[in-house]
RNA sequence: GGAGGGGUGGGUGAGUGGUUUAAACCACCAGACUGUAAAUCUGGCGCUCGAAAGGGCUUCGCAGGUUCAAAUCCUGCCCCCUCCA
């Protein structure tokens, strides 16, 4: 176990944190020395792990670092219910292959952040798979439909005449026996979770344990700006996407966002912290400097050095200078014998070999047929509309024609960010 | 069991026989501006034929029907919600 500094200390207590219950316990736990067992649950039907889970996962790593241990818990039974903040009700049952594989997936995205050495791994099946009608009616007699209606999603939906599900009332119920039976003394969780993690600590006290303390993380403002980050809202960042792009979607987040992400989601000292604020407040700088420093930082955490220098490079040249990268995906083509027809190969890896041939007149292809077959556009109508806002380029210069001349190394662009050049081939 | 309300484009939601590919808002896409953004402004946001004008087809839970004409009326079916002891 290492020893905790008072800066340390502070770091667990203040950053990235909304409430821990019951604190002043908490702490004292945490200087006993003694090793802790943390609990963390995850639902194995979304396997996707992005920045706003992150948050969490960071200070899971930080409690590691000093020693404590973390129980992954993989929610195969709650999976089947829906958490009802999700608002869905039952959900079809996961094979317990798809659970499996879920939470291999999982998994390899968890320890990007997490330690896998300090981390132990349960399904809840472990002990649900015993468990016995009877077991069920000792659970739910022990809490009140009054003590579920103060839930905040329950007593909203129970006042708008929603539904809910009484296996909703299963889900908080279930979650809280994995900390019994798993001796959880902390659990982490979102704000979102309050009510799961106060739920599971009575329940421990009821059942003869001491009660775990609750630990609740920020929601973290997804890429709009405006809501928590979430995948249904699609405004996330998914740590398993590529670097370019978890690099791109934080350039382009709001500029407020830059010193909350700062916070809950790097190492940068409580100083530099408030050197950021202090710059940002200012308005003298142009902040596009700071986020790439977050964009770099954030990114670098999940990819190599290299592969995050790219990401910024690749950004800076498309997005920054509206330049075309030095490596764009290649379309190879090639004139047919008689000079009638064009074959188009595309040379990235993905859709290698597959050919697509285009009639030719004088050298020259129908350029709505050409970006529909190299599956630049979705549809006639939608290439149609691009060439008439200006937003497909050749060789830098805009074009709206019906047909173009194919010529060797031409470089077409499309929208904001998508490039192919043509090569001829032998 | 009885009574009532409802299912509309990615989402919210208007529309109750024709000018409806279906208002409005959100999301999304492109362009302008810019510092990558955000905000703002402009255009777009079913497919297809056409240079264009314009045409064809497909779309309002599902299946039929009435009508010159249906998201809108009728019949059946499926699903959802509310209320009633």
């Amino acid at each position: 176990m290492k020893k905790l500094d008072k800066k340390g200390l502070n770091a667990i207590l203040r950053r990235a944190v909304v409430e821990i219950i019951v604190e002043k316990e908490f702490v004292r736990l945490l200087q006993s020395g003694k090793p802790l067992r943390l609990k963390m649950g995850f639902d194995p039907s979304r396997p996707d792990i992005h920045l706003g889970h992150v948050v969490g996962l960071r200070k899971l790593r930080q409690l590691q670092d000093l020693g404590h241990k973390v129980i992954l818990i993989v929610g195969d039974w709650t999976a089947q219910i829906g958490d009802p903040s999700g608002q869905t009700i039952t959900r079809p049952m996961l094979t317990h292959q798809e659970a499996m594989d879920n939470a291999q997936s999982y998994m390899e995205q968890f320890f990007k952040v997490v330690d896998p050495h300090k981390t132990e791994t349960v399904l809840q099946s472990e002990w649900f798979g015993k468990f016995t009608l009877t077991d069920v009616i000792d659970l739910t007699r022990r809490f009140t439909v009054a003590q579920f209606l103060e839930r905040d999603d329950f007593s909203k939906r129970f006042s708008q005449h929603k539904p809910i599900a009484i296996t909703e009332f299963l889900y908080p119920l279930l979650q809280g026996y994995d900390s019994v039976a798993i001796r959880s003394e902390v659990e982490f969780g979102g704000t979102d979770q309050k009510f799961n993690l106060l739920l599971g600590r009575q329940l421990q006290e009821k059942m003869g344990q001491v009660p775990q303390h609750c630990f609740m993380m920020p929601m973290l403002v997804g890429t709009d700006g405006v809501k928590k980050m979430s995948k249904s809202l699609d405004n996330y960042i998914g740590i398993d996407e590529p670097p370019e792009d978890i690099y791109g979607k934080l350039m382009s987040i709001n500029d407020e966002l830059i010193i909350t992400y700062f916070d809950f989601l790097t190492d940068i000292s409580a100083n530099e912290l408030e050197d950021i604020k202090r710059s940002l407040g200012g308005g003298t700088i142009n902040p596009i400097g700071l986020k790439k420093e977050l964009a770099l930082n954030i990114t670098s955490q999940f990819y190599s050095k290299n592969e995050t220098r790219k990401a910024q490079e690749l950004f800076e040249q498309i997005s920054q200078h509206r330049l075309a990268p030095s490596d764009i995906p290649q379309i190879g083509f090639k004139l047919d014998g008689d000079g009638a027809e064009f074959m188009f190969v595309p040379l990235n890896q993905d859709n290698m070999g597959k050919k697509k041939s285009l009639i030719s007149i004088d050298r020259c292809v129908d350029a709505s047929s050409f970006l529909i077959q190299m599956g630049l556009v979705k549809s006639k109508a939608e290439g149609k509309r691009l060439m008439s806002q200006g937003a497909i380029e050749i060789n830098q210069e805009r074009f709206d024609q019906k047909v173009f001349l194919v010529e060797d190394g031409m470089v077409i662009k499309v929208g904001r960010r998508c490039f192919v050049r043509l090569v001829a081939m032998e």
